[in-house]
DNA sequence: CCAAAAGTGTTAGTGATACACCCATGT
DNA sequence: ACATGGGTGTATCACTAACACTTTTGG
C-alpha cells in the first residue's frame, strides 16, 4: 500500500497571535481578500510545504505576518472537521503565538485586504471555523499565563514589577493586590534584581529580569 | 489558489491506548507485518479518509483495533518532522485512549503480525517518532488523571474505594495513604453511594459511583 | 481466634487571602 | 507641599501530609 493510494486532505497552519498593547490584549487578524470568506476577519495562516515541519511552517507564517521571530510559539490543536473548510478537505494545525507588539511590523501580504490588531473584548465574525479556534487558544494562553513564566516574554528584558503585575491584570482582566502578588513572584525565586530606574519623575523603582531561561520551565503554581 | 496548487503530505491518526490490567499500567502495541519496520512494533494508527473528521478517524481505529467504543479518547498533538516516515511526507495526529481491558477483544488487522499489551515498564524499542508520542501520551494521560475524573473510566460502574486507590497507586506507580486519599475524594463530592457488596469474605466494603456525568468536568485540584 | 481488608481523627505545617500605610522622588 | 507610583507585614483560613488503631466479616 503506497501514500498515494489514499486521497489526501489538505493541511493548513493557523496562528493566534497574542500581544498586549496599551493594557489591552489584543489578537493580530487579517481581512480576506479573496473567497471564500473574502472581506471576512480570520486567523493568519497557510498551507504546510512540503519541505518544512509543522513548527517551521508556524514560524514562517508568523514571520511573514508580522516580521517577527524568536517569540514564544506553541502548538494548539488539530482541526479536521469534513466540512470546516467550502473549498475541500482542509486540517488545520493550529499555534498561539505571543510577541511583544514594539517588535512588529504588520505587512498585508498577497490574498489580504489588511491586518490590525483586535482588542479580545472587541472581536469581529470570523471566518471558517476560526471563533473556536481562537476560544481554545485564549483559554489555553490564559492557562499558561497563570500556571508558567510564558508571560515574561512580553515584557522588555528589564523591567519593575509594577509593569509585570499590570500584565497578568490585563490579561486576566481584574485586579490583584500588590503585596500578595509580589510575594507570590519572589517566592518563585525566578527573578534577579537589575537594578534601579533613576529616569522617572516619582520614587525609583528597582528593575528585575527573569533569571536565565526559566522562561516556560518553572511552574508558577 | 486552489486547494490542488498544493503538494499534499498525506494525514494518519495515531492512538496510545492504555489500560491498567492487574495493577500495572499498559499500552497496546501492534507488530508491523510490512516495511517499514516490519517487524517493529508501533502504535496502532492509519489513514484519515476523506469522509471522516479527525475525532472520526480515531474512534475508527480504536474499534479496529480493540472493539470497543465509547471509551475516553482526547486528541493529543500533531508531528509533522519531514522525515518521520520513510514512505514519504506524513503529517500525524495523536490521540490516547483510556478503555477498560475487560471490554476489549484484540483483532490482528491486516498487515499486523500481533497486537499486544505491553507495561509501561517493559517496552520494546518503537518504529518511526512513537517514543516520542508515547512519552507525550503518558505525561499528558498522567496530567489529566491527576487533576479530572477521567480515571474513573477505568473502574466498573459500582466500585469501592480500595479500587479506586490501587488505580490511581498503579497509574503513579507510588502509595498514598489511605485516609488522606479518601478524605480528597469525599470533598470533592463527586461519588454517591450504591449500597454494600456482600460477596466478599471479609468486611463488606460500600460501593460507590461517579455522580452523573462529571467524568471529565470536574477537576480533581 | 485468625486473616483480610474496611473504616476512621488529629495535629502540624504550608500556602492563599484580605487588608492600609509610609516612602522616595520631581515639580 | 503635593502628586505619583514604590515598597512593605500580619492575621486568618483552607488545604496538605504525616501518622496507627479498631471493626467487620468468613473460615
Amino acid at each position: 500500500m503506497k501514500l498515494t493510494d489514499y486521497k489526501q486532505p489538505s493541511v493548513t497552519v493557523d496562528i493566534v497571535i497574542f500581544s498586549v498593547i496599551d493594557n489591552d490584549l489584543k489578537v493580530l487578524l487579517i481581512e480576506r481578500g479573496v473567497e471564500p470568506f473574502k472581506d471576512k476577519w480570520a486567523i493568519p495562516g497557510g498551507f504546510v510545504q512540503m519541505n518544512e515541519s509543522l513548527d517551521e511552517a508556524a514560524q514562517r507564517e508568523l514571520i511573514e505576518e508580522t516580521g517577527v521571530k524568536d517569540v514564544y510559539l506553541e502548538q494548539l490543536y488539530s482541526f479536521g472537521e469534513i466540512n470546516r473548510d467550502p473549498r475541500g478537505r482542509v486540517i488545520t494545525i493550529s499555534y498561539f503565538a505571543l510577541v511583544n507588539a514594539d517588535r512588529v511590523k504588520l505587512r498585508a501580504s498577497t490574498d489580504v485586504k489588511d491586518v490590525k490588531w483586535f482588542s479580545i473584548k472587541k472581536l469581529p465574525i470570523l471566518a471558517f471555523d476560526h471563533k473556536k479556534i481562537l476560544d481554545y487558544a485564549l483559554k489555553r494562553m490564559k492557562w499558561k499565563f497563570e500556571y508558567t513564566c510564558v508571560g515574561f516574554s512580553l515584557l522588555p528584558k528589564k523591567f519593575k514589577l509594577s509593569e509585570l503585575q499590570r500584565l497578568y491584570e490585563t490579561v486576566f482582566d481584574k485586579q490583584f493586590d500588590k503585596r500578595n502578588f509580589i510575594k507570590k513572584i519572589h517566592a518563585l525565586d525566578i527573578l534577579k534584581e537589575e537594578g534601579i530606574d533613576e529616569s522617572v519623575p516619582y520614587r525609583p523603582p528597582t528593575l528585575y529580569s527573569l533569571k536565565n531561561n526559566i522562561k516556560d520551565i518553572v511552574e508558577i503554581i
